[in-house]
DNA sequence: ATCTATTAATAACT
DNA sequence: TAGTTATTAATAGAT
């Protein structure tokens, strides 16, 4: 999708290859949080950069959706292969209903190593890539642009239509399914508090800019 | 990206949700495929649908990214938030090598739970979904067209362009890192006794096709 | 499931 | 290192 077809092959260039990685993590996330938005699917990304440092993904949460992959894959001790070690999931709790989330409550929590700007869920946050040798680790949440940098009104309308998303995304499900109540205690209350303003439903606030 | 701009909000109409959950899992997948290959990232994506399906996407596998992420989160329980639940990863074990895979041995590995093709790791399975009830769960890895029912010519070459792929990755890895063979034992191994061509650099074998 | 008109993502450049 | 532009890639709507 540039200027030139490029092949999909290891990068060997360094500068190349953080920019590439950071320009097309970005842009995973954003494709992440368009389907989540669209469908109300539950996704975890767990992205570990040629330098090591993690970058992570998640709608509602990262944890929730790994503790809920975890824990239909543990109560599927059923079919196994040979000795691939963790078997599938399988139809496990088969109706389990649609926000399944077991969890006390995380959401599309940020945490930094650097700064700390742990306020709202739909967090971005720009991580350096140091070099391949990887020394100082951090914790990325949606996206880039750490909101103590690029702080203004433009990224704060980004969060607004992010957040609006989820609560129109939680606002539905909830009708959809109407059970497990606690979800929307960690999303809508936080939602409602974070942002003072009414429905953006996330369409035109540029998330993917 | 189609013939007319959609906003970004929940989708409705169920028929139109599950294409359009189809055709942009699918996409996530390929863009987080071709971000492994470009960069040597580890990645890991749990996609929970509408439907409630798992669908898995890991590299070098799901469990080994998540164990990781799991493991940094661990060992990180130094700044925390409040009562967020979980703390962010953090700079632990700050100069991990690359492959950080503590792990026994599991891979872009496959389970069905319908079929029982579990034999190559970049494995593409796909999984009709039922409706929002969710009765029937599967665990899809790597995209879609399960290799039973496409099975041809066509899928064959995707497999090996992309296991070719993961391949030169690891092999760039090792090569860089110099450390951490076992990883090479799944992987190396398999794609060498999986395929019996020589490399594709998995560049032409449209793997997002 | 395929096809195609459009939009969106991004490689190269600045 | 962030922004711009030419192209390619993804995909919405239709078949």
């Amino acid at each position: 999708m540039g200027k030139r077809k490029i092949d999909i092959k290891k990068i060997n260039n360094k500068n190349y290859l953080k920019a590439t990685f950071s320009k097309r993590r970005k842009g995973l996330f954003c494709k992440a949080t368009d389907l989540c938005c669209l469908s109300g699917a539950q996704i975890a990304i767990i992205t570990f950069s040629p330098g090591n440092k993690p970058f992570i993904f998640g709608h509602p949460s990262a944890e929730t959706v790994i503790d809920r992959f975890l824990g239909e894959q543990a109560s599927c001790t059923t079919d196994d292969h040979d000795d691939e070690g963790i078997g599938p999931v399988e139809g496990e709790e088969d109706g389990h209903e649609d926000l399944e989330a077991n969890h006390d409550e995380e959401d599309i929590g940020s945490v930094d190593a650097e700064d700390s700007h742990e306020d709202s869920e739909a967090n971005q946050e720009e991580e350096k890539e140091d070099e391949a040798g990887g020394d100082g680790e951090k914790v990325s949440v949606w996206w880039d642009e750490p909101i103590d940098e690029n702080l203004g009104l433009h990224e704060l309308k980004k969060y607004k239509g992010l957040l609006e998303c989820l609560k129109e995304n939680v606002a539905s499900k909830l009708d959809e399914m109407n059970k497990r109540e606690f979800y929307t205690k960690d999303y809508l209350a936080m939602l409602n508090s974070e942002i003072g303003s009414t429905s953006t439903t996330c369409q035109e606030t540029d998330l993917c800019d």
